[in-house]
DNA sequence: CAGGATCCGTTTCGATACTG
DNA sequence: CAGTATCGAAACGGATCCTG
């Protein structure tokens, strides 16, 4: 039989977002972004260990998609050179906003974990943008000193 | 009638996110709600024929999931009793600061579609977000008046 | 005809085992 | 520790069928 190939490029494009949700729309790519803004995280174990329970091969796979969507980058730990850090770049940065939203919507309307965290941020939303803002500026250039 | 078969706990709790990642985490829900909330979407037929060429039966569970997450309602038009349209709830309507900060970062680093919208979304967030709550209260309002 | 439901081939996901 | 290989399970898409 003929068989038809698909060569993908399913997603056109002509609204806004059409080009981002293949990222923005994705469980684990959400999660693992969330963890490194939110908690900190930033070794392959770290998220592995998440209570979320992802499969590695998956964490492989939505690590390699973030880097080639420019999310984050990767490098050594200056402190500890066999291990590998993830951290996230101005563009991963920048979905700080969309997060902020996300959390307080969640916050707002479905039953909510970590109120201290959703209180912090909904008492000055900008101060706790800038907050993560300038955490995470410095850790980067940290981590592209390789 | 169709799968009912999802205990599936596997989503444990305990940092922001997690419950709503479900929803939220979606390509196709993501779509539908921005859909409604930017393109004014409201029946069955137009989320089909949206470029995106959704799936009949994709179509019809994310409509069905997006119900039982209270974001969006269903019911008749009032215009056109024969028509089927959707709603966005109060928690639907919700979600526009969390849309309209993916559209600022997807026109700020992704190629940008739609700039015309994005620019007056730039302008004035505020105005924008109170103008959509607006438009939507009034036809949330009308299709529940049935 | 709009709004789905059902069946089915294909693609993707994900749990586990395994490796440098 | 940071991943790859494998393979069954689930999601997807597409056509078709059903119901009001």
């Amino acid at each position: 039989m003929v068989t038809k190939k698909k060569p993908s490029p399913k997603w056109r494009s002509g609204c806004p977002l059409n080009a981002s949700v293949e990222i923005l729309g994705d469980r684990w790519s959400l999660l693992i972004i969330r963890d490194m803004m939110l908690r900190g995280f930033r070794s392959y174990k770290e998220f592995l260990e998440s209570y979320e329970g992802i499969a590695t091969n998956i964490l492989a796979d939505r690590l390699r998609k973030l880097m080639a969507h420019g999310i984050i980058t990767t490098g050594r730990d200056p402190l500890d050179g066999r291990k590998v850090i993830y951290s996230l770049t101005e563009k991963g940065i920048d979905l700080a906003p969309v997060l902020t939203e996300m959390v307080l919507w969640a916050a707002a309307h479905e039953k909510t974990e970590n109120p201290g965290l959703v209180q912090l941020i909904q008492k000055d939303k900008e101060q706790f943008l800038a907050a993560a803002r300038e955490r995470w500026a410095g850790k980067t250039i940290a981590a592209r000193a390789k």
